[in-house]
DNA sequence: ATCGTTTAGTTGATCCGTCAACTTTTTTGT
DNA sequence: ACAAAAAAGTTGACGGATCAACTAAACGAT
């Protein structure tokens, strides 16, 4: 006796919202998950996840690169940092070339906890994209991609 | 002068995390723009909205109504509610069947409010949906619940 | 009828995300 | 060379999301 909502058909416009409270709840229980298994495997935050799968992906790297690749926040990803020092689960090393900035990297510690979480992760990874054929990964991410090129119109005309 | 990264192939693994990470930049954007257009268009937040499309596509619905038709936060739809009603957006009216519940609905100036943002946020829904075809919604609507049911299953799997 | 359980709602704590202000260093234009 | 602009990081503020503890009312089983 719980499958009895959301099967109604009062929805005349507002199942237009569907696209984006599905996208959002959709995202929600990812990150919950992500999150939850992050803390019982290795103990770390989604945030601090992130910012090592950027060094992994990348080797040594400034927080201005990652901010460049992913589009996370500045301030966010100053403060992750910030806190994995804390935690020696990374290491800085000043960037000789420029003075304002330094390039951060695993700690054998970090790389250790990094790995404990790996295998759950990438587990989860390949449970969540395995249940989807390839065709519809496929249109999925030219999905994603032409709503961001929507919203990008969007903006433009409610600026003109 | 600002589409030079992401077209990098030095993703091996974390390509698979790009699921995810893609998901979450474009809930990012998404919640964004509705959130600037919303307070543009109408001054209130998107909690406020959604709380108010909730009332418009039922007519008058308690909390536990909304909650259970949404999965939004128990606690954050008794914040929002005290909010909306301290602005004069929504009234209550106590359920004589159940001491412990309320209904909610439009106030006029609510409703006005309401309408202010409509048209914005509804050109918007149509752009967005209108960048898809038919088939890539469809697509993009089965895969959020085919993601949805994996992430169940991984719950299950990881609490055994 | 009453005790235990479930449900509605409120509140507090904590973390994440976003935005803006600010400092310091580098780059650029003349 | 030097002033102006841009970039790298840091920090504070604030709202949003999540989780847990709590109160009060309703329900249910015996």
């Amino acid at each position: 006796m719980s499958a009895d909502q959301v099967t109604d058909t009062e929805f005349d416009i507002p199942l237009q919202q569907m696209v984006t409270f599905r996208l959002s709840r959709v995202h929600a229980k990812l990150n919950a998950q992500a999150a939850r298994i992050l803390k019982e495997t290795a103990g770390i935050s989604l945030s601090q996840w992130r910012i090592f799968v950027m060094i992994e992906s990348h080797g040594k790297i400034t927080p201005a690169q990652i901010v460049k690749r992913t589009d996370f926040d500045k301030g966010q990803v100053s403060r992750t940092v910030k806190g994995m020092l804390r935690e020696g689960l990374i290491s800085v090393e000043g960037s000789e070339s420029d003075q304002r900035s330094h390039t951060v990297e695993f700690t054998d510690n970090g790389f250790a906890i990094f790995q404990q979480a790996r295998p759950a992760m990438r587990a989860r990874q390949n449970a969540l994209l395995g249940s989807l054929t390839a065709s519809e990964r496929q249109v999925m991410f030219t999905a994603m991609d032409k709503l961001e090129l929507a919203m990008e119109q969007i903006e433009d005309e409610s600026q003109s």
